[in-house]
DNA sequence: TTTTGTATAGTCATAAATGACTAGTATACT
DNA sequence: AGTATACTAGTCATTTATGACTATACAAAA
């Protein structure tokens, strides 16, 4: 789990210097380079409890007969909600959730050549991920710490798959020449 | 977030092959090794769900004068659900949520000696977690992809967390430096 | 001119997840 | 003899999160 207290940071450091609405608020949830995701309606949810705790305000702007907007601004209570949680946050490390890795534990459940096939789709999956990650971080290289992090962890996670795969490829190998009763190494 | 269906396969591939009960299941997900947390709570619910798909069944043993333990046993309806899932969640890629991530997009509005002290923090505490890691993966080491994955990542995290260290005191130095007129490099 | 897309606002019913709590037995420590 | 810890079972009220849905205005494409 995403803990409710980072959700909340990332808003916080969303309107942080930056007042902002809705619409646009969830335009860069949903961004790619977004480290953790909020949905809509839960990003409406915590919206509403900044607005009790008295830590944004509210005001309607409009421009021309668009749909008019609530844009949402820091209280001064606010900024120091978030100068506290953020620094409290900065020295804090919590372990991170791996659902990718769920499934891997249980990999020898399969026969060692299906589990190729599927860890290459995989492998695929992961290596667009990557790309995606790249194009989308090309705006803000090098500004924020945060998205090298991403990418860095997106490689690290495509370099170890890769691994995982030549790895078992080379024992699925070694099993079938054993089984075929001759040892690969002393032929070719 | 990490979905209720990453959950479910975690829990259905505990049970698969080692048919288990409640407070047993409790302490594998409290293991650090545990890729994912799933709450006591939330595990009983999951729980209940399975039954209810005929995913798995309940017995009762009992041990001496123990309080009775309630066994869980898939079926095999249960089995076949855990292997579709497995195999889907083995093809598949999911971006992952770095939490900890989003207090370092903000890096730049706390003052850079403060950010250093509080990193310093950090990264002990990433160092502690790797230990613990180590220590817990001793048992299983070489046994499961999945450990090996969160070891490396959380190696990841500590050389990351280091060079980002390391690269923002150089700034700082040539900051003060540069302010107090002089080029370091001419010194010493 | 109709359709599609994007800019704007959300809401609502439901599902998932949490933290704190209860309840009892056995064993090991002080 | 008393106390703490591990073994066993959960439950329950509350909070958090989700997906699908509704509305309106404008711009560009078909």
């Amino acid at each position: 789990m995403v803990y409710k207290d980072d959700k909340e940071l990332f808003l916080l450091g969303l309107l942080h210097g930056h007042d902002s609405h809705g619409y646009e608020l969830n335009t860069l949830l949903a961004h790619p380079t977004a480290p953790i995701r909020i949905g809509k309606a839960n990003a409406y949810q915590i919206l509403a409890r900044f607005e009790d705790r008295g830590w944004t305000t509210v005001t309607e702007t409009r421009d021309g007969n668009r749909p008019p907007r609530r844009v949402y601004t820091l209280t001064p209570a606010g900024e120091e909600a978030f100068n506290r949680m953020l620094r409290s946050r900065l020295a804090t490390h919590a372990p991170t959730e791996h659902a990718n890795v769920v499934a891997l534990n249980f990999l020898e459940l399969l026969p060692r050549a299906e589990v190729l096939v599927l860890l290459t789709q995989r492998l695929a999956a992961a290596q667009s991920y990557v790309r995606e990650l790249r194009l989308a971080a090309g705006d803000d290289a090098g500004q924020h710490y945060g998205v090298d992090y991403l990418l860095r962890h997106a490689e690290f996670e495509e370099r170890w798959l890769t691994d995982l795969i030549a790895d078992l490829s080379a024992q699925a190998e070694a099993d079938s020449s054993h089984e075929a009763g001759h040892d690969p190494s002393t032929l070719a």
